[in-house]
DNA sequence: AACGTTCTTGAGAGCGTTCACAAAAATGCT
DNA sequence: AGCATTTTTGTGAACGCTCTCAAGAACGTT
């Protein structure tokens, strides 16, 4: 809350009425053409038109907001945990700059804006702030990012309040648009970019087991290892997507007296243990061990060896999320689950099998 | 703009008046309240109060805007440059996410909010598209980051609109507030710094001469060598933050018949650079030669070896800028300069001099 | 006790737009 | 030509809040 009363009014800025007035219609007909509404004639269309343009209109979101049944607003929901926490781990919140220029730029396509709301999902009192923002903001749509992809209280609060919203990086619920990529596919992908190198003992660290792109990393993992008949069920270790869960995971595949050439970590975090791990134990990558890392982030170009990575397209990923909360007629049914193509980016830190 | 008319309005929300209804007390009082206006009797307030709570108001932030004379946003204007162009090359903007940490939750604090509008100077139209955000948005105030710290042109606008700005990262010029560490006691940190492990020749490279951030760390290096007595001109080579200048800057230097056995690097582009070449040229980091990065990035940890760095307090710099747009009142002569303090990061990239 | 101050509260207009509906113009049909 | 229909345009209310200004209550002063 601010501290004090108001200044008084700004300055009288241009409105729909000046550009009425200039092109001799009425405030409903210069309203029409902005909405891009049916029923104006085309003579008519382009005077207001030459008016918005002589007079360098520009509408008030604010008026529109309050006037109309829309907001002309996606809010778009972060963690606050690793922004916070990860600046002196020495990574940012990769999520919010592909977010911003994948989302931002879609909506701004029409006439949309999108604004973030860092989350504290430790706090007891997201659910309240959550609120808050929806209530504040009215927004026409609610992004949501991981970790709150798959949270509960979060997609019933929005079914609450009829916003509709979308999951990022996630096939989702029975609500609400989820926007991914194919995670068995990618997995798929990394088996057999390392099969074709010759690896035939793949590791692989999972993700947390709540969240279905785990899952589904798994299952693709162990579909294209048995189809090459290669699945060992005892290289297959638990992890969470952190670091820590990666390293722990890492060393116990290490000290198998089989231990694999290869492994797939579900996420950076954990393929950076996995790195981390190699090189504390002496052990050469790629010449003894590859790595494929799920999740690319500007700084698996700069590890050394630069790791091959599954890049989840988040920018269009972000675009495509944001472009069906503007475009949903609620009342049609649409495809509610959209699968964007992955990448496997190849680096340095797959070679062929050594043995 | 969007492709058809608007759908009927959304169902009724909690607004002021029912607040007012349920505390017995006129629309103005509960306005009164809201906004922390005086002569408000403590008894009436907490009444209001409870009211609010009751019915868990939150107040439209369209409304407010189009009603008073704040808007309660704060613009941050971003180039989108690095953001498109900057992932292929494993970096991203590692402004924004620190941005929208400290500049968010400050914002919060005072009932703001914080947007971006990622602005491309290579457009042509990137004035009037700042100038649509201005009208469309209305900011209380804007927030500038590198590359526009300094663009006149984009100050002027600002000023013909009578919106308070703050510059980032910049001492800044005679209108606006600046935000920026003291950039010339960071160059003399660093110079300090290796000259306590023994460098005697110590080479510099600048920034862009167009940013007094450049000036201001070449000073701090010329006058601390001087201080030093090792001060030599042909160890400064001209760079402009870019990663090719830089390398051409470090080959130029490491070709030197008596070549430096440190550089210091204005941005942290140009540190890496300085990384790649030693590397390329077998030079050893840090036994052969020392690297002291400007722009603590979160990628700076993970090189081989981790790079010492000045970091510039993103942050709580966003978060000062904040703070001061929404507190300004117009009329009352305030310090338009802040200083924040810096640190240097001591990583493995320094290390004693050889000889 | 009568009056001017200050403190507290309230009433009404207005912010810039869209919505619902009504009026006017153009079109089609018999 | 005359009337029903459709297309195009306009009117007034509403959105939820703050601003201006005025009224009422509480206080002190002579």
């Amino acid at each position: 809350m601010s501290d004090t009363l108001n200044p008084p009014r700004k300055r009288q800025a241009v409105t729909i009425k000046h550009v009425a007035a200039e092109a001799g219609v009425s405030l409903q007909t210069v309203s029409r053409v902005i909405n891009n509404g049916p029923n104006v004639t085309p003579a008519v269309k382009e005077r207001v038109k030459a008016a918005i343009e002589k007079l360098k209109y520009v509408p008030s979101l604010a008026a529109r907001g309050l006037s109309g049944s829309r907001s002309y607003l996606i809010l778009a929901l972060n963690d606050k945990e690793p922004t916070v926490e990860g600046w002196r781990e020495g990574r940012g919140n990769d999520w919010i700059d592909q977010m911003l220029l994948g989302g931002m730029l879609r909506s701004a396509d029409f006439g949309y804006r999108m604004l973030f709301e860092l989350v504290d999902s430790h706090s007891g009192k997201m659910i309240e702030q959550i609120e808050a923002a929806l209530l504040s903001l009215r927004p026409d749509g609610v992004i949501l990012t991981p970790p709150h992809t798959e949270n509960q209280a979060i997609s019933d609060l929005l079914s609450r309040y009829g916003v509709p919203f979308a999951r990022l990086g996630s096939r989702g619920g029975e609500d609400g648009f989820s926007i991914a990529m194919d995670d068995a596919a990618a997995a798929s992908a990394a088996v057999d970019h390392l099969h074709g190198l010759g690896h035939r003992r793949i590791g692989f660290i999972t993700g947390s087991p709540e969240y279905r792109a785990s899952e589904d990393r798994l299952a693709g993992f162990r579909d294209t290892m048995h189809k090459h008949q290669c699945l060992d069920e005892g290289l297959i270790e638990p992890g969470d997507f952190s670091y820590q869960a990666g390293a722990e995971a890492t060393r116990r595949l290490l000290a198998l007296d089989n231990p694999p050439t290869a492994i797939i970590a579900s996420s950076g975090e954990m393929a950076l243990a996995v790195l981390g791990v190699a090189r504390e134990q002496r052990i050469a990558v790629p010449d003894a061990l590859s790595i494929v890392s799920f999740d690319d982030t500007p700084t698996m170009r700069l590890t050394l060896p630069p790791l091959t990575a599954i890049r989840q397209p988040i920018a269009p990923m972000a675009a495509t999320a944001a472009e069906l909360l503007i475009t949903v007629k609620n009342g049609e049914a649409q495809e509610r689950s959209h699968i964007l193509p992955f990448e496997l980016i190849v680096r340095q830190s797959t070679a062929p099998c050594p043995r």
